[in-house]
RNA sequence: GUCUACGUAGCUCAGUUGGAUAGAGCAUGCGCCUUCUAAGCGCACGGUCGGGGGUUCGAAUCCCUCCGUGGACGCCA
């Protein structure tokens, strides 16, 4: 919501509450930009909204509202349609933007709507056993997209990366290492069956050899094996970070599930669960009664083996979240985790969290085509294309934006052969261009200024960017609200596909017109302040030249 | 089979508390550079919003049902 917004929201309430003795709650009172030009500037549908509750027709409402309605910023307003009431404001108050854009700078677009609300945001977790693909890339853009937004909206956001080195994989992963690294040296060691084949884990081996030497080919192999386990979590993960550095992608906090049974909080979460009745024997397993809170089926938490199902430390992870303090978490999980939210809300029930302090958004698959085919990965060969290679192959900024533009449960299909042509045919460089040509102009002048009045942009095209510009803080805040960077992205699209046009129809420096020329400069620089702050949210260079 | 998402133009997709004649990009066709970046702009073409039913002043949007697609249904993570 911006300015403009509020300010005809409480002027309608006002016109509401005098025409009809009532009050009228803002937050009912929608406010919208009509797609039709002609129609106004904004339009408001309350008339319609209230029909029945007032008995009476929606146009007698409006007729009723616009007579009551008392608001210097509006020019006139015309009730159309079904009982639309349509706006048009002063032009002076529209092209108010402009001054607010150029003393705001860098900060424009923010809000407080999220007012210090304490926020954990978790997202691309994955093993510390291979590179990340294509799946992680969609995680890892969308989640620092909105950790980005989130903050502009005013919300305390954690960023938090969930490293499960205890698990079985971690043992594969280990058995893997040592299999390559005895390769390396012409001994024949299969890889496990479930083993680890990606070129990350040979490269590994590699570097271990380069740095011991052969000291572990003979080495005891119960030494050789701890060494590898440790060596080949550290290194992975060493791996895992520069590649989420490329990507423009930082955590504010590494959470180690190894670390949560040294402290014997998984431990803790197990004696929790059965003194407060919820867990059974049987079969020789630990059961959690999940089924009393809302999961389909009872789940297992200590194997008959003796060992613990993911599910206990994943708990005991989420505890220590809420004894941070967060008021809201936040995680991304892929789409083949979405049968596990049942079970994970009803631990925290169980454990006597609030349930719905937790929120899980789904990220729906990435399928890669090429040539128009789907290409199969296949984890046994390895061949899965990897978020570094796709960084090098078309650029971070490109990938950033494929990944964010689209709604995150939509199956996505990731165009390789597109992908390569690094043409005009990806979007990203249609918003970045028009920045550089901005900059382009800006370049021929020493200083903008803001001047004291805009009165010569009369164009439509003038009037119809000032608007836009002055969407964005409500873009910013709504974009927040539904975790949906997507909203910025078309927010982008727009904006830039308003500038061009306007480009395209005005000239900016006139030099037989200066204070023509010194209004279009100044909306000029609110454009390029407004596009840049958005291609930053979404963490998109904003290129100066192209 | 059960659960859960999705289905909008030839293709990829916007469209959120239900609003006015359903929108972009790509592709196709035609125009626009002696003028600040043509990686651009303008115009045209293109639709049973998967099918059917319901709710109401009004439905792509909400409800039911059927069809199609992906995913999940483990003492794996």
């Amino acid at each position: 919501m911006n300015e403009l917004e509020t300010i005809l929201k409480e002027a309608v309430a006002q016109a509401y509450e005098k025409a009809f003795h009532a009050v009228i709650a803002t937050d009912d009172i929608v406010i919208e930009i009509p797609k039709d030009q002609s129609h106004g500037d904004y339009a408001c549908n309350i008339a319609m909204k209230s029909a029945k509750a007032l008995h009476q027709n929606p146009r007698v409402i409006a007729q009723q509202l616009v007579e009551a309605l008392d608001c210097p910023q509006i020019a006139h307003c015309e009730i159309a349609g079904p009982g639309f009431m349509n706006f048009t404001m002063n032009k002076d108050t529209m092209r108010n933007v402009i001054d607010v854009v150029l003393a705001a700078g860098d900060d424009y677009g923010k809000n407080d709507s999220g007012a210090h609300r304490k926020v954990n945001v978790e997202y691309v977790s994955a093993n510390p056993t291979g590179d990340l693909h294509l799946g992680h890339a969609r995680g890892a853009a969308w989640g620092d997209s909105v950790s980005r937004i989130m903050q502009a909206s005013g919300y305390d956001v954690c960023r938090e990366y969930y490293v499960n080195d205890a698990g079985n994989q971690i043992h594969t992963l280990a058995l893997s290492l040592m299999a390559r690294y005895l390769q390396e040296f012409g001994i024949e060691k299969e890889l496990p069956e479930d083993g680890y084949y990606g070129k990350d884990v040979i490269n590994i081996a590699k570097a271990i050899k380069e740095q011991y030497g052969d000291a572990y080919v003979k080495q005891d192999e119960m030494i050789a094996y701890a060494f590898f386990r440790e060596q080949g979590i550290q290194l992975e993960l060493d791996k895992l970070r520069r590649d989420l550095d490329l990507f423009r992608v930082h955590f504010d906090v590494w959470s180690s599930e190894l670390s949560l049974h040294e402290s014997g909080k998984v431990e803790a979460v197990l004696e929790k669960l059965h003194d407060l009745g919820h867990t059974y024997e049987q079969d020789g397993a630990l059961w959690f009664r999940s089924s009393a809170f809302g999961d389909d089926k009872d789940r297992v938490l200590r194997k008959s083996d003796g060992s613990y199902t993911y599910l206990v430390p994943d708990i005991a992870y989420h505890i220590t979240k809420f004894e941070r303090g967060f008021d809201l978490l936040v995680n991304l999980w892929g789409a083949d985790h979405h049968g596990y939210i049942p079970r994970m809300k009803a631990a925290l029930q169980a454990m006597g969290k609030n349930p719905d302090q937790l929120e899980v958004d789904i990220i729906q698959m990435v399928r890669l085509v090429d040539n128009g085919e789907e290409v199969k990965m296949s984890k046994r060969t390895g061949n899965a294309v990897t978020l570094r290679e796709l960084c090098e192959e078309v650029g971070v900024d490109a990938v950033r934006y494929f990944f964010v533009q689209r709604a995150l449960d939509t199956h996505l299909d990731f165009d390789l052969t597109l992908a390569r042509k690094q043409s005009n045919d990806n979007p990203v460089y249609y918003a970045q261009y028009a920045h550089a040509r901005i900059c382009s102009i800006l370049r021929q002048v020493t200083d903008v200024k803001s001047c004291p009045s805009y009165e010569l942009l009369e164009d439509a095209k003038e009037i119809q960017l000032l608007k836009y510009i002055n969407e964005f803080p409500g873009v910013v805040q709504d974009a927040a609200k539904l975790r949906s960077p997507n909203k910025v992205c078309n927010y982008i699209q727009k904006l830039a596909a308003y500038f061009h046009s306007f480009y395209n129809a005005c000239k900016v420096i006139d030099p037989t017109n200066e204070e023509l020329s010194a209004q279009r400069l100044a909306l000029l620089k609110a454009t390029k302040i407004t596009l840049k702050n958005a291609l930053a949210l979404i963490g998109v260079e904003a290129t100066e030249k192209m």
